[in-house]
RNA sequence: GCGAAAGUGGCGGAACUGGUAGACGCGCGAGACUUAGGAUCUCGUGGGCGCUGCCCCGUGGGGGUUCGAGUCCCCCCUUUCGCACCA
């Protein structure tokens, strides 16, 4: 007799349109402000909000949201009111260069991609609430990021000055660095220049420190924190002052000249004090303002060609470590102030302006870089640190970075060069020729881009008045429709050629004045959303106090480790300075931060360029989006990626559809309690799933519940209802559409997602009577035995030596040794 | 160059504080059932051999510690990721 036959089989589709209904008509996903408001237990699961690229939501972005919706799910059936909002990331380059490349104007495709991404977040199963989204290029969105620049101005953390950016002179136009390609323009492959621009800076570095020591504490995925660390760069060193030396023009040049010191001095950053003595040279960058001062007559052309080619040079190819060093002397010298002798002042593009002092003590004994400057101009090179097998006069054949202890450098001789810095530093200090410094790889944030998709940043220049900021009241200033959005031969932003738009008079004056036409950076847009989200529909403030008590700092926060540094780390400033400006109760966004891995195809991460990105639309038509949510999460472990791979969802396939076969028709099952084996596996399953989920490991979570639904179903035995019905709950965080109709079809009326469901276990349930021990001899496996828990080790050495294969290697011999452990092994050593 | 992580069957991947290596899944093999499906169900599946012995070998390579090492220590190789002329 076939029973099989009168079974009704498991439509994905037909559930999943049936769900999605049914949550949104009962508000299992969605919440009114006023049930924000008055929620208990509230946890704010928040995932990286997707830039909406015409192409769609692509499977990398599934993978994110899937395992942060699960984690969210899963909270919520343990009883937590779970916020779980997305959004739109929308302005910026990325979206611009887009629409530049399709011919339709972003006003116009924008919108449309964000209908379609939309239409598909909504299939992917995740619970989302869409009565609070946000999307950046709103107007009533990006009023509010125009306003935090206005509060930073106002508390002096914002501010304008010159900047050198990349330019590309057939463009006409500023790119950013990911545009420059190989030193070329990305577009039309026109080497790049260095230009100067005025631009607006955010001073993140005033906040290095803090951002740094808050680190040891918030609850982030440690590599990610490990790369702000980095990131950071705090470096302990010294600033040092070296005086300019002026010779008097001899007729004989190779002649020691009088030297006289000069109150002028140059000052340097270094980590390393100890090596002072060593400092045979220094070497400025090229755009350093006492370059001037210090050239001589006769190197003037030179040193001026040279400044003008590096200056030329664009930022990205002037950062290459593997090209030769090159640099010119100016025919300046100034004067080590540790051994008094006059050493050359170069000029050379290795050294940077953008860190420390833009001038450095070079040190070719004991640095890489200026060994190889050294070496290739022919500068003296001073060994002052002795490794072990070294003496004071052994020769250098590359800079020597070991530990050592000084010599050559006078009184400190024999000193411990790691323990040195600070004696020399203060020796340095007393002499008023220098004195301890920290110094941050961190650079301000330059928030000005001048492109036309983006946030106007809201500032009036007047010539009687100055940057004028605008009113809060007269807030937003609207990004205006320019037909023309591409950069033109000005080479400036195009709202620049919107006259009408920024002639507008000075807020303070009144007099005729100018709208600033750059617009803010996008990551300014994302460095705030997450607070909005709450407040996504009030119009009067930017969020509303109450519920930024109730819900914020974020509970947990999932993304891609591709944003460890910038959005991150800015996210992390914005709040510091909402909170010291007295808007926020908190100085830390993000309490708890998972990264997610990478998902890999075919051996390599998945990019347009290499044509192996996955689109999920087709896999959710073919599999089911249950089926498709719970491979990717089966693929690999979440934290670390995976290689995915079509045929892998056939197993998950298979597993679902024998968990609905298990399961329907739910009258037929068994009435009778469970117990013996299948107890035990069932509390030790929900056991493992319970501590797998709350870690983020679902792949193993998976695989404990595959591992049970195979034991309940051996032998094609009837299953029980009592030994099925937990399963239902377990899968759903995974699986959510036929979780729900599954529970309905057990007879339940509420769906897992609107009451308390997920099962509690019984620890000593899920503990076996009976335990499996090792037999090892000489640590080699030779037999097994099945014990009561807690058997003695004499009972088990007794049961142990009378199996036969133990014998075998036992007999004849002299036991030396018995390793036991409980329940575990007995380990007999013999000799 | 600096920093970090990782190397386990044909494949994706399991393995708690050192204690049965290969869970779970894919693929593959054999069989069952069936008017044949992208089925389903059973059994098998690291390698070797004197092949039915809980025998030998086996977690990138080489040493070491230990009764016992995928796991700990040292050296080397490879891959991936992040930062990178940061003084």
């Amino acid at each position: 007799m076939n029973q099989r036959a009168e079974r009704e089989p498991w439509d994905p589709g037909a559930i999943e349109r049936k769900w999605q209904a049914i949550w949104e008509e009962r508000g299992t996903n969605l919440h009114s402000d006023d049930d924000l408001r008055t929620a208990t237990r509230p946890f704010y699961n928040l995932m990286m909000f997707p830039y909406p690229s015409a192409e769609g939501l692509h499977v990398g972005n599934m993978y994110a949201f899937t395992g942060a919706d699960i984690y969210g799910r899963w909270r919520r059936m343990l009883g937590d009111f779970v916020f779980e909002p997305i959004g739109f990331d929308a302005f910026g380059i990325h979206s611009e260069n887009f629409a530049l490349k399709k011919g339709v104007h972003p006003m116009e495709l924008i919108p449309s991609n964000i209908v379609n991404f939309t239409r598909q977040l909504r299939r992917i199963g995740a619970m989302y609430d869409w009565n609070h989204t946000v999307d950046t290029t709103d107007p009533g969105y990006y009023r509010w990021t125009q306003w935090i620049f206005l509060q930073l101005f106002r508390r002096g953390l914002a501010e304008k000055r010159e900047a050198p950016v990349n330019w590309c002179p057939s463009c006409k136009t500023v790119l950013a660095n990911e545009q420059v390609i190989a030193g070329a323009c990305e577009r039309c492959g026109t080497p790049v220049e260095q230009r100067f621009l005025s631009q607006w800076f955010f001073r993140i570095t005033d906040y290095a420190q803090r951002l740094l020591d808050n680190l040891s504490w918030i609850d982030w995925s440690d590599t990610t924190r490990r790369a702000q660390e980095n990131w950071i760069g705090r470096r302990e060193g010294a600033e040092i002052h070296f005086p300019i030396a002026r010779r008097k023009v001899t007729d004989d040049r190779h002649e020691p000249a009088e030297v006289h010191a000069d109150p002028h001095r140059i000052t340097v950053f270094t980590t390393r004090p100890d090596t002072i003595f060593g400092a045979t040279f220094m070497v400025l960058a090229p755009e350093h303002p006492r370059v001037s001062d210090v050239t001589t007559d006769e190197q003037r052309a030179e040193v001026d060609a040279y400044r003008q080619a590096a200056i030329a040079m664009d930022l990205v190819a002037r950062k290459k470590t593997d090209k030769r060093k090159t640099g010119v002397f100016t025919g300046g010298y100034c004067v080590n102030p540790a051994t008094g002798q006059d050493i050359p002042i170069w000029i050379a593009d290795y050294v940077l302006m953008e860190y420390g002092t833009g001038a450095i003590m070079a040190v070719p004994g004991h640095d890489e870089r200026d060994f190889e400057f050294a070496t290739q101009f022919g500068l003296l090179i001073v060994r002052v640190i002795a490794g072990p097998d070294d003496t004071a006069a052994s020769p250098l054949e590359g800079a020597y970075i070991g530990p050592g202890v000084l010599v050559n450098s006078d009184r400190f001789d024999g000193t411990d060069a790691a323990s040195a810095s600070g004696t020399i530093t203060e020796w340095l200090e007393a002499r008023s020729l220098g004195s301890a410094r920290v110094n941050f790889r961190l650079h301000d944030w330059c928030i000005s881009r001048q492109r036309y998709w983006g946030p106007p940043i809201p500032v009036i220049y007047c010539n009687a008045c100055g940057a004028v900021p605008v009113p809060e009241a007269d807030l937003p200033v609207v990004l205006p429709f320019v037909e023309d959005y591409r950069p033109d031969e000005s080479g400036i932003s195009p709202l620049a050629r919107v006259e009408s738009w920024y002639r507008v008079p000075c807020p303070q004056c009144g007099a005729e004045a100018r709208r600033e036409t750059d617009v803010s950076d996008t990551f300014l847009d994302s460095a705030w959303y997450f607070l909005r989200y709450p407040s996504a529909n009030i119009d009067n403030a930017i969020f509303d106090d109450d519920l930024i008590a109730k819900w914020l700092p974020v509970d947990m926060y999932i993304g891609g480790e591709e944003h460890a540094v910038l959005h991150l780390l800015y996210s992390r400033f914005v709040t510091m300075a909402l909170h010291d400006a007295g808007l926020l109760p908190f100085e830390e966004p993000y309490t708890r931060f998972r990264k997610h891995g990478l998902l890999i195809k075919d051996g390599s991460k998945m990019s347009k360029s290499k044509g192996n990105v996955v689109i999920p639309d087709a896999y959710i038509e073919e599999w089911g989006a249950d089926c498709f949510r719970m491979y990717l999460m089966f693929l690999g472990p979440y934290q670390e990626g995976g290689d995915f791979r079509d045929e892998g969802l056939q197993g998950v396939s298979r597993f679902l559809y024998r968990l609905w076969d298990t399961v329907v028709p739910a009258d037929q099952l068994g009435a009778e309690p469970a117990s013996g084996s299948i107890e035990r596996a069932l509390h030790a399953t929900i056991r493992k799933v319970t501590e797998d989920i709350g870690e983020l490991r679902y792949n193993t979570a998976i695989a404990a519940l595959m591992e049970y639904l195979n034991a309940v179903r051996e032998g094609g035995r009837a299953a029980n209802r009592a030994e099925v019905e937990p399963l239902v709950p377990l899968v759903a965080p995974f699986a959510p559409y036929i979780a729900d109709e599954l529970w309905q079809r057990l007879g339940h009326h509420q769906s897992l997602f609107s009451t308390i469901s997920w099962p509690g276990f019984d620890a000593d349930k899920a503990i076996a009577d009976d335990v499996e021990l090792v037999v090892q001899v000489n640590g080699k496996l030779r037999s097994r035995l099945t014990v009561p828990r807690g058997t003695s080790e004499d009972d088990v050495r007794a049961a142990a030596v009378a199996d036969g294969n133990v014998a075998r290697f036992v007999d004849g011999a002299s036991v030396r040794k018995v390793i036991f452990v409980p329940d575990r092994l007995i380990n007999i050593v013999v000799g």
